[in-house]
DNA sequence: ATTCTGTGACTGAATGGTCGGTCGGAAATT
DNA sequence: AATTTCCGACCGACCATTCAGTCACAGAAT
């Protein structure tokens, strides 16, 4: 049967799936072609008709793995509603919730992360992450922006700097989360947030208000 | 000639350290025992008298890795006087240059993650990291706390919550370096600091003052 | 019959780890 | 102090294994 582009790339889906198992289970080197291939229930010479070689479509799934998480991302962010510190919290938690859930998609991370480091393509890894990072910034920022502009936060905070270090602790408390299963990064970022939000109040005192004090449009 | 037990862990260190180095370089997997021998000055033979394997050695960097890590952070937060919010914000830069200064051994640190999911030794990698961080947590948290009984930093703050937050961006923000050279964690991590300062103190109002609302000795 | 897809046995390169042998020096013996 | 013995640190050629990638063939589809 000759398959149709779209079965062809639904089967290039398969692999890749069956491939993020294996990986995030055994590790980039500790997996081997064969475990993927009866993982995804086909022949190992079969893989070879997608992917180049093993790093080729490592990357594959490298790529399907960013695109899952920034898509994630932007649903969080459009579907929420309420005042700029509610979404943050909001997005926070479900980030937060999303990596803990996925398990094994944080030890794929891991691998990805290794990657950058020592792989062949390993700048191809650095550009995909520095990417991902910037469009994360960017979601988390301009949510603080907006917060800023309607006077909710203070319009002195430097949303690109918060916004990296929101990013930065996720990745991080899931770090922890991930060497000691005692530790709750939820709960963690729960409490957090509230200090943040109440470092970003604009006028501390008061729970909520309009007064503009904010310069820049 | 027969070599006091000081010669020898004189040796096994040489080792450590030039494996640190290529493994740093070239990751786990890239690095071939050969190379290690050649960084050390010494023939591959060698290396198998003082460990084990491979990984028997990687082990050993991880582990003199960390106490390097461990020793600079307690340094660090002894040598310091001021506020608490001084002493943040100062062990703060101090961490964040380190990570910037060592970026080698910021890779290293992406390698023994990797190790954490796939090496043989996981679980003792895991273990291992498990400890550091609670270390810095406690460092942090004790550092927060004592902020609080002064009185300097609101009651109502989770010391250990906080310390979590700011161990995990810490990594997360020289993450973000990694991949970014045009990222800056040091100016990211100063104005974050300052967010939180304002978001911990215990009277926003004022500067800084003494007046005691805090319970708890 | 022809074309395309799937397959898994096979191969060769790569490398972790071994082991028999070397040699500089310490200790014992003269 | 000269000589011999002994030790064990050091070495690197070699061995055994592991696997990524290939390819000749089988089977399906048309």
């Amino acid at each position: 049967m000759v398959l149709q582009n779209d079965q062809k790339s639904q089967k290039r889906d398969l692999i890749i799936q069956a491939a993020a198992r294996v990986f995030a289970q055994k590790g980039f080197a500790g997996t081997i072609m064969a475990d993927i291939a009866e993982e995804a229930g086909i022949g190992k010479g079969t893989i070879y008709e997608y992917f180049e070689s093993k790093e080729d479509l490592f990357f594959a799934v490298f790529e399907w793995f960013t695109q899952e998480l920034t898509s994630l991302a932007m649903v969080s962010v459009s579907t929420l509603g309420g005042t700029a510190s509610e979404r943050l919290m909001t997005l926070g938690e479900s980030l937060v919730k999303a990596g803990m859930g996925m398990e094994d998609m944080f030890s794929l991370s891991m691998e990805f992360w290794a990657a950058s480091v020592s792989s062949q393509m390993k700048n191809r890894f650095k550009e995909v992450f520095k990417q991902v990072y910037m469009d994360f910034r960017r979601i988390i920022s301009a949510l603080i922006r907006d917060g800023i502009e309607r006077g909710e936060f203070r319009p002195d905070v430097d949303p690109e700097s918060l916004a990296a270090v929101l990013v930065g602790s996720w990745d991080g408390l899931l770090l922890q989360a991930w060497f000691d299963p005692a530790f709750d990064p939820l709960s963690t970022a729960r409490n957090f947030m509230s200090v943040i939000i109440k470092g970003l109040r604009a006028n501390p005192s008061q729970e909520r208000q309009g007064k503009t004090e904010h310069r820049k449009g």
